[in-house]
DNA sequence: TATTTACCCAGTTATCCGGTAGGTAATATA
DNA sequence: TATATTACCTACCGGATAACTGGGTAAATA
């Protein structure tokens, strides 16, 4: 597995969220209800996107979150990259070259570059608007 | 991670194999000096590939494991099958259709189905003798 | 018969995913 | 001012899985 449930949820939020009024603020109990994830779980991933300008973020009533992009300004990759850390299909490309004693000799090393390059171009050539419309 | 050291581990095997003498039987205990890998626990990889009919084994003196095709009969995807089970990228698309209840209304399922046989497809397009020659 | 090999089964340890519990700080409304 | 509503913070927990390890048994050759 990749992509695990966090980013996944991620995802589904922002699409969630564009699709709202624009300019609202959605608390996050409405979302969660929505899309039927943990109440308590979701926090921790709203916390990440808000920390990295993903969302905007209002305390008290009448608060919650909001997008402060049009959907097409958020690449996938950029949220998975937030909440999941590293997109690397082998950890002998996501520990940074060296990590493995063998990345001299390795004969499969080109090969697991070549296919983190894909996934990375294939992550950040589709965005939330891309989702909400079905591309 | 969509690799784990057990699939690593059997395809740089594979390797070493295509590079022995044609015809020759190699013991474990070689393989796993030469390649740096724990002999116990490659002893459970070479099993699943020598019941798969990967790899020819013989018991004894003499005896050990050789490949039985041509390097470029074995696809890097027909061995990682085996030894990882699953080269989903998410559980949404590995556990089959309607694992998940969201499934027809998920806005990001299309995406990783994309996703998916895109992978497979680079999988499936390298082979063992692509491995040797770097190609 | 002894040695070399593959094969089988049952642990073990550490890590991490997914989720929970209980609080504090900020904002709006009555 | 009091209260409700919201985001944010720290800590914990149970189960699953990865990556081994140990102790055997079965087959083949010298």
């Amino acid at each position: 597995m990749i992509v695990s449930t966090k980013g996944r949820y991620a995802l589904r939020v922002m699409v969630y969220l564009a699709q709202q009024p624009p300019g609202a603020y959605i608390p996050l109990k409405q979302v969660a209800e929505a899309e039927e994830i943990s109440q308590k779980y979701l926090e921790a991933i709203m916390t990440i996107l808000s920390k990295a300008g993903m969302v905007e973020a209002v305390h008290g009533k009448g608060g919650g979150y909001r997008l402060n992009r049009p959907p097409e300004g958020y690449t996938v990759g950029s949220i998975l990259k937030l909440t999941e850390g590293s997109l690397a299909p082998v950890s002998c490309t996501a520990e940074g070259p060296a990590a493995c004693s063998r990345s001299d000799c390795c004969p499969a090393l080109p090969m697991w570059e070549k296919l983190d390059r894909m996934i990375d171009g294939f992550f950040e050539s589709v965005t939330i608007r891309d989702l909400l419309t079905g591309t």
